[in-house]
DNA sequence: ATTGATCCATGACGTTGGTCAAGTGCGCAC
DNA sequence: GTGCGCACTTGACCAACGTCATGGATCAAT
């Protein structure tokens, strides 16, 4: 049952915000509406994609288990997000598990549903598009940051992407657990600990779930600092 | 002048071999076939996308220039790779630049082209979605080599690649020069010279730009060996 | 208050990969 | 041939990060 907030924010997520209203309205009719508590698992990879998913309150991580068997964090979702267009849209298989990491509330619209709305409007199909090209983006961005900055530069801009300011100072919620950050970030959760610590001389002050960034364009400095 | 041997590349790539005949002889009388030369320009990131762009020959590669000025390679495509569809079909600016890292033909469809055409046929739609999607999955494929394995893992990993067969042994060719192999696998030149030389104990000889593995599940073994 | 669980910080130490510098092998122009 | 340039290799050294072990802080249950 959604309420009135969740199908507001619905509306306004990245895939549903460039839609003409009727569209809007049928598609939020079709879709299933469901609560996850901490830690539920929405799929595993290898399973077939059934259905496209938006996050409306909450977080959700999409991961890889290695051959080895251990963990790679590759998204984390959050309102507003949406997440497996391309996937259901073909009927494949997931290339990533997602799992909650907080309490969720989560959208599934069923992807024959949305194939049914793109043969009709071929203007969906580019709103998905433009959906899709977030994703790679975003991934594109992750690559660069692992291959070209150190440890240290990907934890300050992390912080700096929470806080959505370029100057002044600003105190940001950490949205999640350390170990997880970390993750996302590719580093161990020692080393996000030691990285927090480094960061106390640029003006970056940790207090449990929070943090204070004294000087938002030193910060910013770090991060792009030759070598 | 596309000769008939580009034709039949551009009709079997990624992003044509799902759609109805007459529908990829229209797009290849509409695209623009163009030689470069090695390290020609495609386009620079920022610049507004007009066209998509499908490899018929030789290798290009995608990269980002970061705030300190190095390079990071995110992709590298061949013979019937195609790439910038997400982008140019909303009239976004690129996110990366693409460069020729040796002489090669492509063929560029104008976006508009391909537009109209998504709007006429919706299932032109979903067929790149599912390139998109590719693109997405090779993405996420790098995030995690990069964050759970190591150099010589992803070195590794990366010969069985260029060579499919999963048993027995095979020789395989280095598609472009050192450097870029590093780049793309995230490394410095000289560590991938000495990640090769520790490949030797796993059956591996590098020679000029061919590597012979004599013993492919030797190999995999090593790049999926726990921690 | 005590226990246990969870999450996080810190220290000691090992390994990986980057940096810098020198050297090798090869192709090419003359 | 000789000389030069380029791509690659090798070695010595160092910084960054991972690993392992320990200990503190917080919270809930008893």
């Amino acid at each position: 049952m959604p309420n009135e907030l969740q199908k507001e924010i619905a509306r306004t997520s990245t895939l549903m915000r460039l839609l003409p209203e009727q569209h809007v309205e049928m598609l939020l009719s079709k879709a299933i509406w469901r609560h996850y508590d901490r830690d539920e698992t929405l799929f595993l990879q290898g399973e077939e994609a059934t259905a496209i998913h938006i996050v409306l309150d909450g977080w959700i991580k999409l991961y890889r288990v290695t051959a080895n068997g251990s963990e790679a964090v590759v998204s984390v979702f959050t309102r507003g997000d949406s997440f497996g267009e391309a996937v259901a849209l073909r009927n494949l298989t997931y290339p990533v598990s997602a799992q909650s990491v907080t309490a969720s509330e989560v959208m599934h619209i069923p992807a024959n549903v949305l194939v049914g709305l793109i043969l009709r409007d071929a203007q969906v199909g580019l709103s998905i598009l433009a959906s899709t090209f977030n994703h790679l983006h975003s991934l594109v961005a992750q690559l660069e940051q692992l291959k070209a900055q150190t440890a240290g530069q990907r934890v300050a801009e992390f912080l700096l992407n929470l806080g959505n300011s370029d100057s002044g100072s600003c105190r940001v919620t950490l949205p999640y657990d350390k170990v997880l950050i970390a993750g996302r970030l590719g580093i161990k959760p020692e080393s996000l600990s030691r990285a927090f610590s480094r960061l106390k001389a640029f003006g970056v002050e940790i207090d449990k779930n929070h943090a204070n960034i004294h000087n938002v364009k030193l910060l910013r400095n770090f991060v792009d600092a030759e070598k």
